[in-house]
DNA sequence: TCCCTTTTACGAATAATATCGTATTTTGCT
DNA sequence: AGCAAAATACGATATTATTCGTAAAAGGGA
Protein backbone atom coordinates (compact mmCIF):
# COMPACT_ATOMS: atom_id res chain seq x y z
CA UNK A 1 0.00 0.00 0.00
CA UNK A 2 1.41 3.42 -0.60
CA UNK A 3 0.89 5.87 1.51
CA UNK A 4 1.29 9.37 0.53
CA UNK A 5 2.07 12.22 2.68
CA UNK A 6 -0.46 14.98 2.62
CA UNK A 7 1.45 18.21 0.80
CA UNK A 8 0.17 21.64 2.44
CA UNK A 9 0.07 24.03 -0.36
CA UNK A 10 1.27 27.62 0.23
CA UNK A 11 -0.59 30.53 0.43
CA UNK A 12 0.09 31.16 -3.36
CA UNK A 13 -0.23 27.77 -4.25
CA UNK A 14 -3.26 27.87 -2.86
CA UNK A 15 -4.54 31.02 -5.18
CA UNK A 16 -3.67 28.84 -8.09
CA UNK A 17 -5.39 25.80 -7.18
CA UNK A 18 -8.60 27.13 -6.32
CA UNK A 19 -8.77 28.40 -10.13
CA UNK A 20 -7.81 24.79 -11.05
CA UNK A 21 -10.41 23.41 -9.17
CA UNK A 22 -12.86 25.89 -10.85
CA UNK A 23 -11.95 25.27 -14.44
CA UNK A 24 -10.32 21.77 -13.88
CA UNK A 25 -7.56 22.55 -16.42
CA UNK A 26 -6.08 25.32 -17.39
CA UNK A 27 -2.91 26.53 -19.26
CA UNK A 28 -0.52 28.78 -17.30
CA UNK A 29 -1.52 31.88 -19.39
CA UNK A 30 -5.39 30.80 -18.24
CA UNK A 31 -4.22 30.92 -14.78
CA UNK A 32 -1.92 34.10 -14.81
CA UNK A 33 -4.99 35.89 -15.98
CA UNK A 34 -6.88 35.24 -13.71
CA UNK A 35 -4.32 35.56 -11.05
CA UNK A 36 -3.61 39.15 -12.60
CA UNK A 37 -7.37 40.05 -11.85
CA UNK A 38 -6.41 40.47 -7.87
CA UNK A 39 -2.50 39.78 -7.68
CA UNK A 40 0.07 41.68 -9.29
CA UNK A 41 3.10 38.99 -10.68
CA UNK A 42 5.01 38.34 -13.62
CA UNK A 43 4.52 35.62 -15.85
CA UNK A 44 7.64 33.67 -15.45
CA UNK A 45 6.74 33.92 -11.62
CA UNK A 46 3.22 32.01 -12.17
CA UNK A 47 4.96 29.46 -14.60
CA UNK A 48 7.62 28.77 -11.81
CA UNK A 49 5.05 28.23 -9.17
CA UNK A 50 3.07 25.80 -11.10
CA UNK A 51 5.95 23.97 -12.20
CA UNK A 52 7.07 23.82 -8.67
CA UNK A 53 3.40 22.24 -7.39
CA UNK A 54 3.99 19.75 -10.75
CA UNK A 55 7.49 18.60 -8.94
CA UNK A 56 5.56 18.39 -5.65
CA UNK A 57 2.52 16.46 -6.92
CA UNK A 58 0.25 19.12 -6.31
CA UNK A 59 -0.91 19.68 -9.95
CA UNK A 60 -0.70 17.00 -13.05
CA UNK A 61 -0.41 18.20 -16.22
CA UNK A 62 -0.58 17.25 -20.33
CA UNK A 63 3.39 18.51 -21.91
CA UNK A 64 2.32 16.19 -24.91
CA UNK A 65 1.62 19.55 -27.27
CA UNK A 66 3.19 23.28 -26.96
CA UNK A 67 1.42 24.92 -23.98
CA UNK A 68 1.02 22.48 -20.95
CA UNK A 69 -2.39 21.79 -19.84
CA UNK A 70 -2.55 21.39 -15.99
CA UNK A 71 -4.98 20.16 -13.79
CA UNK A 72 -5.36 20.21 -9.95
CA UNK A 73 -4.50 16.50 -8.25
CA UNK A 74 -4.59 16.91 -4.56
CA UNK A 75 -8.80 17.12 -4.13
CA UNK A 76 -10.64 20.21 -2.78
CA UNK A 77 -12.24 18.02 -0.31
CA UNK A 78 -8.95 16.75 0.82
CA UNK A 79 -7.29 20.17 1.51
CA UNK A 80 -10.39 21.86 2.97
CA UNK A 81 -10.33 19.23 5.38
CA UNK A 82 -6.74 19.61 6.58
CA UNK A 83 -7.28 23.38 6.19
CA UNK A 84 -10.77 23.88 8.37
CA UNK A 85 -9.37 21.22 11.05
CA UNK A 86 -6.21 23.79 12.06
CA UNK A 87 -8.42 26.43 11.79
CA UNK A 88 -10.75 25.34 13.93
CA UNK A 89 -8.05 24.02 16.53
CA UNK A 90 -6.05 27.14 16.31
CA UNK A 91 -8.29 30.06 15.86
CA UNK A 92 -11.76 28.65 17.41
CA UNK A 93 -10.31 27.25 20.67
CA UNK A 94 -11.26 23.23 18.99
CA UNK A 95 -14.86 24.35 17.97
CA UNK A 96 -16.27 23.13 15.21
CA UNK A 97 -19.60 25.14 15.84
CA UNK A 98 -17.67 28.51 16.50
CA UNK A 99 -16.59 28.61 12.69
CA UNK A 100 -19.82 27.95 11.83
CA UNK A 101 -21.81 31.07 14.00
CA UNK A 102 -18.99 33.31 12.73
CA UNK A 103 -19.33 32.18 9.11
CA UNK A 104 -22.92 32.51 8.93
CA UNK A 105 -22.61 35.41 10.90
CA UNK A 106 -20.27 37.32 8.82
CA UNK A 107 -21.29 36.10 5.29
CA UNK A 108 -24.52 36.56 3.71
CA UNK A 109 -26.25 33.60 2.57
CA UNK A 110 -29.55 33.27 0.06
CA UNK A 111 -32.50 31.69 1.61
CA UNK A 112 -31.50 28.33 -0.72
CA UNK A 113 -28.73 28.17 1.24
CA UNK A 114 -30.18 28.92 4.17
CA UNK A 115 -32.62 25.88 3.42
CA UNK A 116 -29.87 23.39 2.68
CA UNK A 117 -28.17 24.35 6.21
CA UNK A 118 -31.35 23.89 7.81
CA UNK A 119 -32.04 20.49 6.10
CA UNK A 120 -28.52 19.52 7.23
CA UNK A 121 -29.02 20.45 10.65
CA UNK A 122 -32.27 18.15 10.72
CA UNK A 123 -30.46 15.30 9.92
CA UNK A 124 -28.02 16.17 12.78
CA UNK A 125 -30.72 16.40 15.19
CA UNK A 126 -31.72 13.32 14.39
CA UNK A 127 -29.30 11.18 15.36
CA UNK B 1 -7.46 59.02 12.79
CA UNK B 2 -4.45 56.11 13.26
CA UNK B 3 -5.38 53.27 11.09
CA UNK B 4 -3.22 49.98 12.20
CA UNK B 5 -2.37 48.18 9.50
CA UNK B 6 -3.51 44.17 10.20
CA UNK B 7 -0.93 42.41 10.18
CA UNK B 8 -0.98 38.52 9.40
CA UNK B 9 0.35 36.14 11.95
CA UNK B 10 2.07 33.39 10.46
CA UNK B 11 1.21 29.37 11.22
CA UNK B 12 3.53 29.53 13.95
CA UNK B 13 2.36 32.65 15.90
CA UNK B 14 -0.81 31.53 15.21
CA UNK B 15 -0.06 28.87 17.35
CA UNK B 16 0.80 30.39 20.32
CA UNK B 17 -1.85 33.27 19.86
CA UNK B 18 -4.29 30.82 20.24
CA UNK B 19 -2.54 29.36 23.79
CA UNK B 20 -2.57 33.47 24.60
CA UNK B 21 -6.49 33.65 23.76
CA UNK B 22 -6.91 30.85 25.82
CA UNK B 23 -4.97 31.65 29.02
CA UNK B 24 -5.26 35.67 28.61
CA UNK B 25 -2.02 35.65 30.27
CA UNK B 26 1.16 33.58 29.47
CA UNK B 27 5.28 33.23 30.14
CA UNK B 28 7.28 32.37 27.28
CA UNK B 29 8.13 29.16 30.04
CA UNK B 30 3.76 28.41 29.85
CA UNK B 31 3.63 29.22 26.42
CA UNK B 32 6.34 26.97 25.54
CA UNK B 33 5.25 24.02 27.42
CA UNK B 34 1.47 24.09 26.19
CA UNK B 35 3.48 23.95 22.55
CA UNK B 36 5.60 21.40 23.18
CA UNK B 37 2.59 19.13 23.44
CA UNK B 38 2.35 19.27 19.97
CA UNK B 39 5.70 20.46 18.33
CA UNK B 40 8.92 19.91 18.29
CA UNK B 41 11.13 23.29 19.21
CA UNK B 42 13.70 25.00 22.02
CA UNK B 43 12.69 26.85 24.37
CA UNK B 44 14.88 30.11 22.45
CA UNK B 45 12.72 29.69 19.74
CA UNK B 46 9.39 29.82 21.22
CA UNK B 47 11.19 32.77 22.76
CA UNK B 48 12.37 34.50 19.82
CA UNK B 49 8.74 34.16 18.24
CA UNK B 50 6.91 35.66 21.02
CA UNK B 51 9.85 38.48 20.72
CA UNK B 52 9.08 39.30 17.08
CA UNK B 53 5.24 39.06 17.52
CA UNK B 54 6.06 41.88 20.28
CA UNK B 55 7.77 44.00 17.99
CA UNK B 56 5.14 43.39 15.32
CA UNK B 57 2.48 44.62 18.10
CA UNK B 58 0.29 40.89 17.62
CA UNK B 59 1.08 40.90 21.59
CA UNK B 60 1.99 42.94 24.54
CA UNK B 61 3.94 41.81 27.35
CA UNK B 62 4.72 43.30 30.89
CA UNK B 63 8.34 43.34 31.30
CA UNK B 64 8.50 45.03 34.79
CA UNK B 65 9.22 41.75 36.45
CA UNK B 66 11.74 39.29 35.95
CA UNK B 67 9.76 36.67 33.93
CA UNK B 68 7.90 38.58 31.24
CA UNK B 69 4.22 38.10 31.02
CA UNK B 70 2.49 38.08 27.04
CA UNK B 71 -0.71 38.90 26.32
CA UNK B 72 -2.36 39.01 23.09
CA UNK B 73 -3.29 42.52 21.17
CA UNK B 74 -4.97 41.60 18.04
CA UNK B 75 -8.22 40.27 19.02
CA UNK B 76 -9.14 36.31 18.55
CA UNK B 77 -12.24 37.84 16.53
CA UNK B 78 -10.31 39.88 13.71
CA UNK B 79 -7.90 37.52 13.31
CA UNK B 80 -10.96 35.33 12.35
CA UNK B 81 -12.67 37.23 9.67
CA UNK B 82 -9.57 37.82 8.19
CA UNK B 83 -8.91 34.14 7.71
CA UNK B 84 -12.21 32.60 7.44
CA UNK B 85 -12.31 35.56 4.94
CA UNK B 86 -9.61 34.17 2.07
CA UNK B 87 -10.53 30.50 3.40
CA UNK B 88 -13.78 30.87 2.12
CA UNK B 89 -12.33 32.60 -1.45
CA UNK B 90 -9.34 30.52 -1.86
CA UNK B 91 -11.20 27.41 -0.86
CA UNK B 92 -14.79 27.27 -1.39
CA UNK B 93 -15.14 29.07 -4.51
CA UNK B 94 -16.47 32.24 -2.13
CA UNK B 95 -19.80 30.12 -0.84
CA UNK B 96 -19.75 30.61 2.77
CA UNK B 97 -22.31 28.35 3.13
CA UNK B 98 -19.97 25.63 1.74
CA UNK B 99 -17.67 26.25 4.64
CA UNK B 100 -20.24 25.84 7.02
CA UNK B 101 -21.90 22.56 5.55
CA UNK B 102 -18.00 21.16 5.72
CA UNK B 103 -17.46 22.20 9.19
CA UNK B 104 -20.72 20.98 10.38
CA UNK B 105 -20.30 17.48 8.25
CA UNK B 106 -16.94 16.60 9.29
CA UNK B 107 -17.15 17.48 13.02
CA UNK B 108 -19.30 16.38 15.78
CA UNK B 109 -21.39 18.94 17.80
CA UNK B 110 -23.54 18.76 20.83
CA UNK B 111 -27.23 18.98 20.78
CA UNK B 112 -26.63 22.58 22.76
CA UNK B 113 -24.33 23.60 19.56
CA UNK B 114 -26.81 22.33 17.25
CA UNK B 115 -29.44 24.55 19.31
CA UNK B 116 -27.67 27.37 18.71
CA UNK B 117 -26.90 27.26 14.95
CA UNK B 118 -30.59 26.69 14.98
CA UNK B 119 -31.62 29.93 17.11
CA UNK B 120 -29.05 31.90 14.31
CA UNK B 121 -30.45 29.98 11.24
CA UNK B 122 -33.87 31.25 12.79
CA UNK B 123 -33.09 35.17 13.01
CA UNK B 124 -31.57 35.14 9.41
CA UNK B 125 -34.23 33.32 8.06
CA UNK B 126 -36.70 35.92 9.01
CA UNK B 127 -35.10 38.69 7.64
C1' DT C 1 12.98 27.40 -44.64
C1' DC C 2 13.37 31.49 -41.79
C1' DC C 3 11.65 34.61 -38.53
C1' DC C 4 8.50 35.99 -34.93
C1' DT C 5 5.81 34.89 -31.05
C1' DT C 6 4.75 32.04 -27.31
C1' DT C 7 6.12 28.95 -24.12
C1' DT C 8 9.02 26.33 -21.11
C1' DA C 9 13.32 25.49 -18.37
C1' DC C 10 16.22 26.83 -15.01
C1' DG C 11 19.29 29.19 -12.15
C1' DA C 12 19.77 32.77 -9.04
C1' DA C 13 18.39 36.64 -6.17
C1' DT C 14 15.43 38.13 -2.64
C1' DA C 15 12.35 37.84 1.05
C1' DA C 16 9.98 35.71 4.72
C1' DT C 17 10.03 32.16 8.49
C1' DA C 18 11.86 29.35 11.80
C1' DT C 19 15.55 27.59 14.64
C1' DC C 20 19.17 27.75 17.73
C1' DG C 21 23.71 28.82 20.16
C1' DT C 22 25.85 31.87 23.16
C1' DA C 23 26.26 35.85 25.99
C1' DT C 24 24.21 38.74 29.29
C1' DT C 25 20.94 39.95 32.83
C1' DT C 26 18.10 39.12 36.76
C1' DT C 27 17.05 37.34 41.01
C1' DG C 28 16.79 34.19 44.89
C1' DC C 29 19.45 31.77 48.18
C1' DT C 30 23.24 30.71 51.32
C1' DA D 1 28.81 39.29 48.48
C1' DG D 2 29.02 35.25 45.61
C1' DC D 3 26.89 31.50 43.16
C1' DA D 4 23.46 28.91 40.61
C1' DA D 5 19.23 28.77 38.09
C1' DA D 6 16.17 30.84 35.02
C1' DA D 7 15.18 34.23 31.81
C1' DT D 8 16.09 37.53 28.10
C1' DA D 9 18.72 39.54 24.13
C1' DC D 10 20.56 38.99 19.92
C1' DG D 11 23.06 37.56 16.09
C1' DA D 12 23.73 33.87 12.90
C1' DT D 13 22.22 30.15 10.24
C1' DA D 14 18.94 27.20 8.05
C1' DT D 15 14.87 26.53 5.65
C1' DT D 16 11.11 27.66 2.81
C1' DA D 17 8.66 30.64 -0.36
C1' DT D 18 8.48 34.01 -3.89
C1' DT D 19 10.06 36.53 -7.75
C1' DC D 20 12.27 37.28 -11.93
C1' DG D 21 15.84 37.43 -15.78
C1' DT D 22 17.65 35.02 -19.48
C1' DA D 23 18.20 31.32 -22.57
C1' DA D 24 16.53 27.53 -25.06
C1' DA D 25 12.77 25.09 -27.42
C1' DA D 26 8.45 24.79 -30.08
C1' DG D 27 5.28 26.16 -33.36
C1' DG D 28 3.02 28.80 -36.90
C1' DG D 29 2.75 31.38 -40.82
C1' DA D 30 4.88 34.20 -44.89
Amino acid sequence: MVTTKYIKPTESELEILRILWERNTASVRQVHEELSKTKEAGYTTTLKLMQIMHEKGLVGRDDSIKTHIYHPVVSREKTQKHLIGKMITNLFGGSSTELVLHALGNHKASPEELEEIQQLLNNLKKQ
